[in-house]
DNA sequence: TTTTGAGTTGTTCGA
DNA sequence: GTCGAACAACTCAAA
């Protein structure tokens, strides 16, 4: 293939879906003509590859992807892994002379990255990558000594003492083409869709691909983001931005989240905002901690951060994983919330922390469980972020959650569901309970279940576990790892 | 090096 | 119904 006169880059489309602030396109277009290409290689992210959910996401967010640059100028190219091979291989194709991409990183991607980087460059290429997904890089955050932060408060701190995150960059008007004719796959040809379709209520519930994503960026800015600081969480509410999977294909930067809720609080700097701006800022913080514990703590991903959890005497209970799992554990918000997860992909946060408690403290089952279950249905499914979350659940991760912190599901379903409108929506089977009844059926009045229709046991479960003993067991086995140290 | 203050999101019990 | 205390001990981060 001849070279153009014009230089030629490859841009690796990753988990930055997106035209917006995109710096390694926008470095690409500035220089040239642009070759993007997406390429399927999940084997290279093992064993956390895309999950069923998250490759239902992709399928749609790539067909947005392909739209929008084929309109900019510059067609979408689809190949498979190795990603090196692709890479080479277009390369010659195209008689590129410079690739760019947007970093990651998961340990997995940036040991990969790394490798793919030398040897493109060994063949005479100019690899270039940018910071297109964090607000600011695990590298340029630190301790006074040097260290990682492993606590959030001063992690956040470090944060807001910094200069503001760079304001982010226009999606570039006109992309110019390379003039090779380039073979492509087509999105369906990389098989993400599920052979039963499942994604019904996916479909109605979302709206993947940065237009998307936009979309629900400027809903919430207009009508969410004053009652974030409380309405978030109440999952029988819309009260949070729902922008978990845009951000984590980077269909939207985190950068242009900070500056917009930014400007919607006043414009000020991040470190003045106070009340619920401050507190959705802080979500933002939340997902910079997470992807900058993973990169300093690897191991995380499948081993405890706190060592001496590895010995904790989890519950082998395939019966209870199931029951969890299926959403048919007995406690009503704790079904709600795996019910809404299998339906749409997303869960609540709230709930998040509600279902996890459950597994893990009452159940007694591992986190690495409720991760990897996690991670086939969510949308949102990230590597760092579900670490985080369910290593906290569990008392093993980055954070001095005391031991003593057992979610009680009735509790927590009737404090932040209170007229339970959110069990209702998705365990239909208690949707003529009163209110008073509906986060524990099993001690309801038996002419009121009967009037709600309701035989526990066949229309909906007794619970699986006794909460308050579930709680002493927990306990008791927290102090066996506490005193083993 | 040592010390000190503090750590996302809870529950229960008894006054 | 409301309120405060107890629930362990540990580790992190900074002084």
């Amino acid at each position: 293939m001849a070279r153009a006169s014009t230089p030629v880059t490859i841009v690796w489309f990753r988990h930055d879906l997106r035209l917006d602030d995109q710096p390694a396109l926008a470095a690409a277009a500035a220089r040239g003509a642009v070759v993007p290409v997406f390429i399927w290689a999940p084997e290279e992210e093992a064993p956390w590859a895309p999950g069923a959910a998250s490759r239902w996401w992709l399928h749609q967010s790539l067909e947005k992807l392909a739209a929008g640059l084929a309109k900019a100028g510059a067609p979408l190219v689809i190949r498979r892994g190795p990603s090196l091979t692709a890479l080479a291989a277009l390369a010659k194709e195209c008689g590129a002379t410079h690739v760019a991409w947007n970093r990651r990183y998961e340990p997995a991607v940036v040991r990969r990255d790394t490798d793919i980087k030398k040897r493109l460059a060994a063949d005479g290429l100019e690899v270039e990558s940018f910071n297109g997904g964090l607000l600011f890089e695990p590298v340029h955050v630190a301790t006074k000594e040097g260290r990682p932060y492993q606590v959030f408060t001063p992690f956040w701190r470090a944060l807001l003492g910094r200069p503001e995150p760079v304001e982010p960059a226009a999606a570039p008007r006109k992309l110019r083409a390379a003039t090779a004719d380039l073979r492509s796959l087509t999105v369906e040809a990389l098989d993400l869709l599920p052979t039963i379709d499942w994604a019904g209520t996916m479909r109605s519930t979302w709206n993947p691909g940065e237009a998307g994503a936009r979309k629900r960026l400027d809903t919430f800015l207009e009508s969410r983001l004053g009652g974030y600081g409380t309405e978030r969480d109440r999952p029988d509410h819309e009260g949070t931005s729902a922008l978990s999977p845009h951000l984590h294909f980077g269909e939207i930067s985190p950068r242009r989240v900070w500056h917009a809720v930014r400007e919607a609080a006043g414009g000020r700097p991040a470190a003045k905002i106070t009340g619920s701006p401050e507190v959705y800022l802080r979500e933002l913080g939340w997902r910079e901690f997470a992807s900058h514990l993973l990169y300093h703590f690897p191991h995380t991903s499948d081993q405890p951060l706190r060592a001496d959890y590895a010995r904790f005497p989890w519950a082998n209970d395939p019966v209870g994983l199931r029951a969890w799992q299926r959403g048919r554990t007995g406690f009503p918000i704790v079904d709600a919330g795996m019910r809404q997860l299998w339906a749409t992909g997303w869960m609540h946060n709230r709930v998040r922390m509600i279902v996890a408690s459950f597994l893990v403290k009452d159940l007694r089952v591992s986190w690495l469980e409720g991760a990897r279950w996690f991670w086939d249905t969510l949308v949102d499914a990230d590597l760092a972020a579900n670490t985080l979350g369910w290593q906290w659940a569990a008392g093993c991760g980055a954070d001095a959650a005391p031991y003593f912190r057992v979610f009680n599901p009735t509790s927590q379903g009737t404090k932040f569901d209170p007229d339970g409108a959110y069990v209702r929506r998705w365990v239909p089977p208690l949707a003529r309970l009163g209110a008073g009844d509906i986060h524990e059926p099993a001690a309801a009045d038996g002419p009121d279940l009967a009037r709600a229709g309701i035989v526990l046991g066949r229309d909906y479960p007794e619970p699986i576990v006794d909460h308050a003993e579930a709680r002493k067991r927990a306990l008791d086995a927290l102090k066996t790892v506490s005193r083993s140290r």
